[in-house]
RNA sequence: GCGGCCAUGGCGGAAUGGUAGACGCGUACGCUUGAGGUGCGUAUGGGGUAACCCGUGAAGGUUCAAGUCCUUUUGGCCGCACCA
């Protein structure tokens, strides 16, 4: 790697003849060991203390960090440091997300059983994550794929079995034929298998759900008392939701009892229907030409685009035309009834009247098959009993009477025209009109909708929770008595064929039924791994609780989260389920908490520039090195082509490896460069020189800080400042102190607002101003006698100073803190020592340098106290050369004064 | 298509409507060093010898004053996507 040269610790003779050299691992090393044995984030609950938790999303143990893991977690670690110090009964644990795929293809690669291949990646990242000196309460670790964890989570299961949370139904599923398992739909690309290639089948499978649905209008609901999340997720959660409020209502066909239901959000546009559409599997379509084979070739026609969502999407509208008739519940008119490509049968009723002037789906529907365009809504605010000509018309409105020639649906807003009673309303009041409306008349009432479907948990896969259930055939299902629990994953399996190797273990697959004895199956099916990560802060509380998930009073101690931080990638999925979990929780008597998260932060990606050689292959960053301004091959210096920033990605190979550049540069300087650079919610580029300039902050604040040992006073066994009677302050001293308090109110105020990189802007400008007070020349010493103090009271500021910068800097960079601290004469630790208040009085400045502008342009500066009146700003600004000869041949009009901030002269 | 976010030096980024460019990276020059690196110092938005002029994607507007507020527009990123 470029510039590991720079990590050794190598001693140039010089270094040592005046101070001792900055070395790393060691020292980080002996900070981690005095936390670890004093057990310094080791918290109980303690009722005088107000508690703060700190989550990060808990890792995947696929063996190795990555920077987005170091990333996230000294976010973390400065938010759980922060507020530590400020005297908060911080929790901040860790464990591991530790059921899933990868371990199951492990198994299947290296025949290695997926509960050792997870355990030894644990101990891995566990050593790499500790290296990182996080304040973690390791005695909380928990990892999922254990029995006392998942344990609870089938006990829970039950309980939202018997509360009518969880069921079971028959699903489409996306099957692949080669695995034989369940796909999700992000694994289906192209509608074949991302795995095998295979062509992707929809099978209907018995699933089990959790009826996420109940808990719509909830969760949608209380987003809005989510203040401290980002507006971005609670928007994707909202759309995600998809609450939509319409009308649902019967339509009567020609010539026979049956009625078609249809939902629909534009009632308004009743009147302009032209033709009815049901889903292609709407059990109506299937009844009334189910036999015709050119019904059959229509469905073959809707299959043949793909099976995802995505892969319809730009298909052509395609419809079959039943040959049926409707009539129009209002008008008595008769429309034809299609069945049509583009309806889902999973939302709604699976049936919608289409209305083609004003919807865009229909209106190409009904272009391609020839069907009225009916136009209800004017554009125009002009009466629609008479819709006179406006020059609306021609631009946005239907162009033509009876929409001839309209190229478009409108689908904006306007005034009812050609429907009846409604004519003249606007759309929200028709909207109103017409579903009181059909509720007066006996058909149909005003409903709600929502895009979000049941959660189905059901894996056919094996390294996850299995699903404490039994399949009689006398019984049906009946779920695994309490007394058994946990059903645990049975040790001996293969993987050696295709497919769950539960269903091919035949002693742990056949039971008997625990209700009548007789022959019975286990459910073989695990749980979708997003169900463990649903609870896991709430077993944080009570991590060793072997009977309970945990105990509601630990729960309701710690519980919620106040800062949980993590990847954007998790907005919907993991965010809604633990949130739907929590509530589901609530209502089976397991907490009082409804919300598990009230702070949320997503940080941004970290990226790197990638690198390719002549042919076009990948190469890491270690692979090149820079020559001049051009980048070649470290093997053979061969030319490397330079591409764009983007994600760090294995596939690209432009990624750094954690572990090389906490044992290059140190935990302090890797934090401190992931914190410094961009602001955590937006993406960070990894760049060798960013780390390097991380990596020699470092050292110079150790030099910098010994250097000026022998100009302080001696700690006195406490913080200066804190003791004894106050010197009569220098004004150096002053102005150091001043810039001291402030920078304890910014970094304050940047850490809780999730602004690191100003935070640590602050703190290295702080630090550069404690640097002008240690040389020679400094007015703490003689001229020319460098080492004796003249200055008392500057001496005093610059150890508060100092010894404010330690601990400001200490969440960013806690073992250098640390490491500081003593030298500076402590004999506590730094991680048990408080932050420090600003002092009002030093907040407010002496004197201000403000700008004068004439007319809005700068073009003096003035420097007054900053208690001056506005008179004498006035004057003062007026006095300037540079204001006076910018005011020539002009006449001063106005001057606007904002004490401390500006004087504007207005002339003409 | 719908919704959201963003746009500031060579680069990452700072700026309660009030001196645009904090802090850092990079670069240049000088000092230190046997050399390289480290360290220290100075400079660094553009133009101009200077006075000064121009500058926050573009165009308008509000205001004494706009990177910031409003309207329009361009470009980029993200989410959802036949949701009736």
């Amino acid at each position: 790697m470029p510039g590991v040269n720079l990590c050794c610790n190598h001693q140039n003779p010089k270094d040592t003849m005046t101070t001792t050299r900055y070395n790393i691992k060691e020292t980080e090393t002996k900070w981690r060991q005095a936390w670890e044995s004093r057990d310094s984030f080791r918290v109980t609950e303690d009722s005088k203390k107000e508690k703060y938790y700190v989550l990060e999303m808990f890792p995947y143990p696929s063996g190795r960090i990555h920077v987005g893991h170091v990333r996230n977690y000294t976010l973390g670690d400065v938010v759980a440091r922060y507020r530590k110090a400020c005297g908060f009964n911080v929790i901040h644990p860790m464990g591991w997300d530790a059921f899933g795929l990868p371990a199951e293809n492990a198994a299947i690669e290296r025949g290695e059983h997926p509960h050792k291949w997870t355990h030894e990646n644990i101990r891995m990242m566990r050593d790499q994550l500790k290296s990182m000196g996080l304040s973690i309460d390791w005695s909380r670790e928990i990892a999922t794929c254990d029995a006392d964890y998942y344990r609870h989570e089938q006990k829970m299961f039950l309980d939202f079995y018997r509360n009518g949370i969880a069921y079971r139904k028959e699903s489409m599923v996306n099957w692949d034929p080669v695995d034989n398992t369940v796909l999700a739909n992000e694994q289906v690309i192209d509608g074949k298998g991302w795995r095998t290639g295979a062509p992707v089948e929809r099978r209907k499978l018995n699933q089990w759900f959790l009826k996420i649905t109940d808990y719509a209008d909830e969760l949608l609901e209380s987003l809005k008392n989510l203040p401290r999340w980002p507006e971005k997720v609670r928007i994707m959660q909202e759309n995600w939701i998809g609450k939509s409020r319409g009308l649902q209502f019967k339509w009567n066909i020609v010539g026979s009892s049956e009625q078609i239901e249809v939902f629909t959000t534009r009632p308004d546009t009743l009147f302009g229907a032209s033709f009815l559409a049901l889903a292609p599997d709407h059990p109506m379509s299937q009844k009334l030409c189910g036999d015709k084979p050119e019904f059959k070739k229509f469905l073959a026609a809707c299959q043949a685009g793909g099976t995802s969502e995505v892969a319809i999407e730009p298909a052509e509208k395609l419809g079959h035309d039943t040959g049926l008739k409707a009539t129009h519940p209002l008008l008595g008119r008769e429309i034809p009834v299609y069945v049509a490509n583009f309806i889902l049968m999973d939302y709604g009723t699976g049936a919608i009247f289409g209305v083609p002037a004003h919807d865009q789906r229909d209106f190409e529907f009904a272009t391609k098959y020839k069907l009225p365009i009916l136009p209800v809504i004017s554009p125009s605010p002009a009466s629609a009993n008479a819709p006179a000509p406006s020059p609306l018309r021609e631009r946005e409105g239907p162009a033509k009477q009876e929409g001839e020639g309209q190229t478009e649906a409108y689908t904006g807003s306007g005034t009812l025209m050609n429907s009846e009673f409604l004519n003249g309303l606007d759309i929200e009041s028709a909207k109103q009109r017409i579903i009181d409306e059909c509720e007066k008349i006996g058909n149909g009432f005003g409903t709600t909708q929502f895009r979000l479907r049941d959660w189905g948990v059901s894996r056919q896969r094996y390294w996850g929770c299995p699903i404490p259930m039994i399949h009689c055939e006398k019984c049906g299902v009946v779920p695994v008595p309490e007394k058994d629990l946990p059903v645990t994953l049975p040790p001996d399996v293969t993987f050696d064929k295709p497919g769950n190797p539960l269903e091919r273990h035949p002693t742990w697959k056949n039971v008997k039924c625990p209700s009548c004895k007789s022959d019975a199956r286990r459910e073989t099916d695990t749980f979708d791994t997003f169900f463990e990560s649903s609870w896991y802060q709430f077993r944080y509380c009570d991590p060793k609780n072997e009977n309970l998930p945990f105990a509601k009073d630990k729960a309701a101690y710690w519980m919620p989260v106040e800062q949980y931080i993590g990847g954007v990638e998790h907005a919907v999925l993991h965010l809604l389920y633990a949130r739907f979990f929590t509530k589901a929780m609530r209502d089976c008597g397991y907490t009082e908490v409804s919300e598990p998260f009230t702070g949320l932060f997503t940080q941004g990606m970290v990226t790197h520039e990638t690198y390719q050689d002549e042919k076009g292959a990948w190469l890491f960053p270690t692979d090149v090195k820079k020559d001049g301004e051009k980048f070649v091959t470290v093997k053979d210096g061969k030319p490397v082509k330079v591409g764009g920033i983007v994600k760090m990605s294995k596939s690209k190979k432009n990624v750094v490896d954690p572990e090389d550049i906490l044992s290059t540069y140190g935990a302090d300087a890797a934090r401190l460069f992931i914190l410094s650079d961009s602001p955590p919610e937006r993406d960070l580029e990894w760049t060798e020189s960013g780390i390097e300039g991380a990596w020699r902050y470092v050292n110079k604040l150790h030099r910098m800080i010994n250097e000026s040992l022998p100009l302080l006073p001696l700690p006195n066994g406490e913080r200066a400042g804190v003791r004894g009677p106050l010197p009569e302050f220098s004004k150096e001293a002053l102005t150091l102190r001043r810039a001291t308090h402030k920078t304890i109110k910014g970094v304050g105020e940047d850490i809780e607002a999730f602004a690191m990189n100003k935070a640590v802007a602050k703190v290295r400008e702080l630090s550069n101003a404690i640097s002008e007070h240690c040389h020679p020349g400094s007015p703490i010493c003689h001229p020319g006698e460098s080492r004796d103090r003249v200055d008392e009271s500057l001496a005093w500021a610059l150890r508060e100073s100092i010894e404010t910068l330690v601990i400001l800097m200490n969440p960013m960079m806690p073992h250098l803190a640390e490491e500081l601290w003593e030298i500076l004469g402590h004999k506590t630790l730094l991680v048990e020592t408080p932050w420090p208040k600003a002092d009002p009085a030093l907040l407010v400045q002496e004197s201000v340098t403000i700008g004068v502008q004439v007319n809005g342009k700068l073009r003096a500066q003035i420097t007054l106290p900053s208690n001056a009146d506005q008179k004498t700003a006035e004057q003062t600004a007026l006095g300037e050369p540079g204001v006076q000869k910018a005011l020539e041949g002009l006449q001063v009009r106005k001057v606007i004064v904002v004490p401390g901030r500006i004087v504007n002269v207005v002339a003409g």
